[in-house]
DNA sequence: TTGTACGCGTTATCAA
DNA sequence: TTGATAACGCGTACAA
């Protein structure tokens, strides 16, 4: 078995209530006994039970942190950033993976709740169906919720976001200023962000004074193989276009291998600024989504909220244009 | 507050041992009270406190998941498949990333320890110095430690391995039976899993007849410039090869990337199989190090141990190359 | 400054 | 088949 306060306590000569003092730091102890107490406590390598405390104090500095893909490169570093900033302030991870199993996300949630988790971030869009955000609120009433690039506005939840609509408008800009008047967009999902980039891409048409093509603005899956196919077609079927605009950068990969293998050497701009990016030939341009910004935004928040502290409903970044070979023409 | 068992045991007029009993199953109950309990639970909304479970029988059902870096694809892709298959069990994850600090790596274990996870899964190699690995034993007393892709040889832990030598072996055959004869080497670490590719790469090279040379055996950073970088220097010395094996898939990527820039097209393989391989032009060949395989036979050892069943201290696959386009000449 | 005693929600051990 | 009750380890009013 492992050690108690009791065994300290007794080594010491003391009561339990002393040595739990001597851990809380807080109350007032004399100088001899909490050093008597703490070196007994190093010398019989004790350490505090956490089912014991948490059942007094209801939490266990753990916070459930609730994706729909860990393996997803974007979803993985945010967790990685997530993971990082609470870990500064003693607070462990939960993961949860919903995978894309929609209309039962809501278990997941319920399933972090009954572990009594401190706080819930949650990262994306795994919720939709209308019984998944009745649970949802229904958790934000006990506990704090915090969502990165998703908006459900309900009570005691804490969105964070980057202003990706106003991001993908300057795109377009960007594209038009180089002379590019048929942009092709290619989308996987139109989630919280999927709908505001698309939003943002139809703006910036507008802006431009050009016309919102039906035709191409394209959903595809989310991988090489669904843009490639998407590009296939596309060129099949005669539609021109002089620039490509993906909302994930792994489209935009498959995109631009695609459009090559036609022979059409067009501007490509992705989304996320993934490692992805990176590794196409030519280099893909990447709205940078900041997510660094939005992970530390999300802890502090959480951080701030446990401290009592009042903290805005709605956190918001810009994005940023990654500027790279595959921009020019 | 939260419903007990309390509130459930005086509405039904039983007493919270009843209740208890329906709650685990076992236990003998008539079938008429264990009916009335079930659906009152239900109506009240009744979910056990996992502290209280825990504080009785030290276990909460959560299983400690470390890894140097969940950013990196490899590892998230590791932590999201262990994330499913513990799920199915009913487990949950805690997530530990320790980062690259290397000799502290040991105060990640203690911490996880600490809050009592019933087991530890490691994935890679986060510990290397000696108390590290003094404190992994150590935790290994109390707790089973499953690792992934590393072997500390101690009691109580458990290692799953892919046999990247043999495979990075017969990745040198390949090659070799395509008349390459020069072949260049880059590897970032010597982990577990690096040495033994490396070693696998001096063990084709032998059974070839080929010489083993220190200049065309690379240490780089993990990243695309790192690699890029290495290539530009070999060719600036004017080191002959006719092919690139890569102990990552970044840095195959870099590799063939700087190699097509110098008018060099050279097969090129890489290790991992990861999305990164396919995103390059042309695609990349990679040794597939089964990691679907590694992570579910984890978390099988993790339940059989569970299940006081008898479990193998090591389990090993076999690596398996993915043939493709870099690979032609 | 320190100690006593109770509560937290479950499981497990006796009796009945 | 049930019920009463003692752990489990810690935090904390309240008392001294």
């Amino acid at each position: 078995m492992n050690i108690t306060i009791y065994d300290i306590a007794q080594k010491c000569n003391v009561s339990i209530a002393t040595v739990s003092r001597v851990l809380n730091g807080s109350s007032r102890v004399s100088e001899k006994t909490r050093a008597r107490v703490l070196q007994t406590m190093k010398d019989m390598g004790y350490n505090p039970n956490p089912f014991a405390r948490g059942l007094g104090l209801d939490s266990m500095k753990i916070i459930g942190v609730l994706c729909t893909d860990v393996a997803d490169i974007f979803y993985a570093h945010a967790v990685s950033l997530i993971e990082d900033a609470l870990r500064t302030h003693h607070f462990d991870v939960m993961l949860s993976n919903t995978g894309n199993d929609n209309g039962r996300s809501s278990k997941y949630i319920t399933e972090l709740t009954a572990k009594h988790v401190d706080a819930i971030i949650i990262i994306g869009t795994p919720f939709s169906t209308e019984g998944d955000i009745r649970q949802l609120r229904k958790t934000a009433e006990s506990i704090p919720v915090i969502t990165i690039n998703s908006d459900y506005h309900q009570p005691n939840m804490y969105s964070v976001v980057c202003n990706e609509k106003e991001g993908m408008r300057q795109v377009v800009h960007a594209l038009a200023a180089q002379k590019c008047q048929s942009i092709l967009y290619l989308y996987d999902a139109l989630t919280y962000s999927g709908r505001h980039k698309l939003d943002g891409f139809r703006q910036g048409l507008r802006d431009q004074g050009l016309r919102d093509q039906t035709e191409r603005i394209r959903q595809v899956p989310k991988s090489l193989e669904g843009a490639e196919a998407a590009i296939d077609k596309v060129i099949a079927k005669k539609i021109s276009f002089d620039a490509i605009i993906a909302s994930e950068d792994v489209l935009a990969v498959g995109a631009q291998r695609a459009a090559l293998r036609h022979g059409r050497y067009v501007p490509v701009v992705g989304c996320n600024n993934s490692i992805l990016a990176q590794c196409a030939t030519p280099t893909i341009s990447s709205l940078d989504n900041k997510l660094r910004s939005l992970c530390t935004a999300a802890v502090d928040i959480i951080i701030e909220l446990m401290a009592g502290k009042d903290v805005p409903i709605r956190t918001e970044f810009n994005a940023e244009l990654i500027d790279r070979e595959s921009f020019k023409r």
